[in-house]
DNA sequence: CGTGTGCCCTGACAGC
DNA sequence: TGCTGTCAGGGCACAC
């Protein structure tokens, strides 16, 4: 499904094709959305220039010169497709330029789309009360410290909050505790600063490694070229089930739940 | 405020 | 082959 590295991925290849290019058709294709398209989304955008893109977590911005920005979340099952031969019946918003047609993709339907004023972006409610981005500088070592002091949560939980962190999913927080060999299952509270000194550059580097691999290619995610990401062959815990830790310590990866999501760790080496 | 639970939705896959 | 059941996941509403 798609994360951080998939929005961003998304981003990058439409960029390719939008960046300053006048909007001629907006079209929504089905009422019956999780939550339903804003009002006059064609109205606003038909004749608008892109002026950029973004992402902000695991939301996309299409910024246009009309003072507006498009926000898309992917959900689970969300992907752009770019110059479809064939219409699909999940294609549920259309845009076209004068060059290319781009479908918003998603059979789940968990995502959904926004129209917002670009001026007001940092208050749009689910931006309001989010953490810091996990690529930016405002992720440190200390920050977590003071955002985890006294939590009894579980780490993998409160990573997986968006007003702690902002754009981390279930996939690269099992891989970012793996890698800084903190355990799941321990309070927030409880994770000492060593310990956040090694987490903080994990969760850097599977984020940056994923998106230069082009994304994962879990199940449904395909980029928007249609070219599958590669990144999925190199998990250390998501999905290994009862296969041997990389760390080669004799470990066999366990599974369990939390939060009604799974979480995979090594007991030997994550504590 | 912190914490826990359930819902939304479809397709892939396992097992019979 | 065809059916049934299970699972995946992010965000949010809601209860305590």
């Amino acid at each position: 499904m798609p994360e951080l590295p998939e929005v961003e991925t998304t981003i990058r290849g439409l960029a390719l094709h939008l960046e300053d290019r006048i909007l001629t058709s907006v079209r929504t294709m089905r009422p019956d959305m999780r939550r339903p398209f804003p009002a006059g989304l064609g109205q606003t955008l038909v004749g608008a220039r892109v002026t950029g893109l973004g992402r902000r977590a695991k939301f996309g911005l299409i910024h246009t010169d009309r003072a507006r920005t498009l926000i898309f979340h992917l959900g689970m099952s969300g992907r752009w497709r770019i110059d479809p031969e064939t219409p699909d019946k999940h294609d549920h918003l259309t845009i076209e330029t004068e060059t290319n047609r781009f479908a918003l993709n998603d059979p789940r339907r968990f995502g959904w789309v926004d129209l917002v004023d670009t001026a007001e972006l940092d208050s749009w409610p689910s931006f309001a009360s989010m953490g810091p981005e996990p690529l930016g500088p405002a992720l440190t070592p200390a920050y977590l410290k003071g955002a985890l002091a006294g939590r009894r949560q579980a780490i993998k939980l409160l990573l997986l909050d968006q007003r702690i962190v902002a754009g981390l999913g279930n996939i690269y927080v099992c891989e970012a505790l793996w890698r800084a060999r903190i355990s799941p299952k321990r309070a927030g509270g409880r994770v000492s600063l060593a310990a956040l000194e090694r987490l903080v550059p994990a969760i850097r580097e599977v984020l940056e490694q994923s998106i230069r691999d082009g994304g994962s290619s879990l199940r449904d995610f395909v980029r928007p070229d249609g070219e599958l990401g590669y990144f999925a062959t190199r998990f250390d815990v998501y999905g290994r089930t009862g296969q041997v830790c990389r760390r080669e310590d004799g470990g066999l990866i366990r599974r369990f739940e939390q939060g009604g999501r799974s979480s995979w760790y090594c007991p030997r080496c994550q504590r």
